[in-house]
RNA sequence: GGCGGCAUAGCCAAGUGGUAAGGCAGAGGUCUGCAAAACCUUUAUUCCCCAGUUCGAAUCUGGGUGCCGCCUCCA
């Protein structure tokens, strides 16, 4: 498989460390708000990796982390006269029932909260601070940023550039303006750690370098979140991480392109933000999923409420689509094949040949999905109710299969109440008499009641709004 | 100012040297009591503009225009 790497700023082929297994870090939320649109992007694109690899037989090692610490959170703690711990419990819990709307996969999702890692992160410093690569200014410790080699090298930055770029500096206490907090002196009222320093707690980008060593190890295959966090997040990763071992991070640096509105970034300092909660009012969570797969994950990607109803109604073709096959597998005969009839599963292996294909050019989701849309309608138009059993659970299972990687169409059918299949017997029965007009009655009051109800030669069907 | 990216139909979006995928919306048709779904037909002589390279360019090169991101917390 092809992936692009922002290291080398190009595609390259994906080699794990292990046979058989990849390690995978993905930077998560700070836990100080509910995520909104933007911040599922990322979630939902590397979780489609992810479940990519599992379907290529990969045994995929996974870590989110949930920053929960922070001056964000501490200033919601204290708006709200609550703790920081109860602040990050909410927003993690409802970052959890998030992620379920957007069929992230959760089964052994390694979920670490920075504040379970205090004590490695100061074992962490002290280690840089021995090596001449921190010093600590009266309980602040800083990175030194010149101990690092190739600093810039992820985010193609020099130093100099830097530098010359810093637009003002405030802090006196840093030996270099690029320097970084690595441990921060507490302030008066914030929660703090004890520390060979002081109390204080740890910066920001420390956090995910320990986090990612002692869950992954020193060297992981692939660390992942949006482009904005490239510089200076994964640059001071880098720097503090290899600083330390002297040896490569990660191989893979992923990045996804923004999410806008009105073609600007979605982000809470602009206030163009939805949160994924406020969406899921309007649209099912799965429709902002597939919104989030249809475009490659390193374009930018335009959210606007035409868009994710354009969205909804593709997905519904997918799921009609569904729908009829497994109406198929129901009356579909137990026979021998044709010559014609082994020839659909030549056809279904080709659609899952190209899905592959692919998913293998650096995630190209965008046109995957098209392949899910050309077998469907090679579905609908070859297969019917004289279809053998074993060709329709063939193309079913494949069509499942690759949807699952996508995340999508996992939704079983419900069971409707007996109250409406009474209503919907009502009605066939109405209309068998020719009394159309109580067979209208009956479908509107369903309809009414958000049933919709559609009368084809396979008989009565209904679906949800 | 420095660094990076993008520009394809009404909308969304793949395609990165061989003659424009797919979806949504629209139009016409088949089917249907009607509707819906499904299927068929149709919707970019052309890929921001201008030059160049080439037998051949949406794809490569140069120039221009517009938009976006990072350089400050940000997915």
């Amino acid at each position: 498989m092809k992936l692009y790497n922002t290291l080398t700023r190009r595609k390259e082929e994906f080699k794990p460390i292990k046979d058989g297994e990849v390690t995978m870090y993905v930077c998560g939320p700070t836990v100080y708000d509910y995520i909104h649109v933007g911040n599922a992007r990322p979630m939902v694109v590397f979780d489609t990796l992810r479940r990519y690899f599992i379907y290529k037989g990969y045994n995929v090692k996974y870590v989110v982390n949930f920053t929960d610490i922070d001056d964000k959170i501490i200033n919601r703690a204290n708006e709200a006269g609550i703790t920081t711990e109860e602040v990050a419990d909410k927003y993690i819990k409802a970052f959890m029932e998030d992620a379920k709307g957007l069929n992230l996969y959760q089964e052994k999702t390694l979920h670490p909260r920075a504040t379970e890692y205090i004590d490695h992160m100061i074992k962490f410093i002290e280690k840089l601070i021995e090596k001449g690569a921190a010093y600590n200014v009266d309980g602040n410790v800083y990175f030194n940023i010149n101990s690092a080699k190739d600093y810039g090298k992820l985010s193609k930055k020099s130093l100099d550039d830097l530098i010359s770029g810093v637009r003002v500096e405030v802090n006196e206490e840093k030996r270099n303006p690029m320097d970084f907090a690595l441990w921060k002196k507490a302030k008066e009222g914030e929660p703090y750690w004890d520390s060979p320093w002081g109390k204080g707690r740890p910066g920001w980008h420390i956090e995910c370098s320990v986090m990612a060593r002692e869950l992954l190890g020193e060297t992981i295959d692939i660390h992942a979140g949006g482009e904005d966090l490239q510089f200076p997040h994964h640059e001071n990763e880098i720097a503090q991480s290899e600083t330390l071992t002297n040896k490569p991070f990660a191989n893979y640096w992923l990045h996804n392109g923004m999410l806008t509105v009105d073609n600007q970034k979605m982000s809470k300092s602009l206030g163009n933000f939805f949160t994924v909660r406020d969406i899921a009012k309007e649209f099912d969570l799965e429709v902002l999923r597939f919104f989030l797969l249809s475009a490659h994950y390193r374009n930018p990607i335009n959210f606007s409420r035409e868009v994710m109803e354009q969205l909804k109604n593709g997905l519904e073709r997918l799921y009609n689509g569904k729908a009829h096959l497994e109406y198929l597998l129901g009356k579909a005969p137990a026979r021998e094949l044709g010559e014609g009839e082994r020839e659909i599963l030549k056809e279904i292996d080709k659609f899952k040949d190209q899905f592959i294909e692919s998913m293998e050019d650096d995630l190209n989701t965008a046109d995957a999905i098209a392949s899910l849309f050309d077998l469907v309608k090679f579905a609908n138009t070859n297969l019917n109710e004289q279809t053998p059993k074993s060709v329709v659970q063939y193309t079913y299972d494949n069509f499942l299969e690759l949807s699952n990687v996508l995340g999508i169409l996992s939704k079983e059918e419900e069971i409707l109440e007996e109250e409406i299949l009474e209503l919907i017997e009502k009605r066939t029965q109405a209309r068998k008499e020719k009394n159309y007009k109580l067979a209208d009655e009956i479908r509107d009051e369903l309809r009414n009641r958000g049933i919709i109800l559609e009368d084809t030669k396979e008989g009565v069907k209904w679906k949800r709004i």
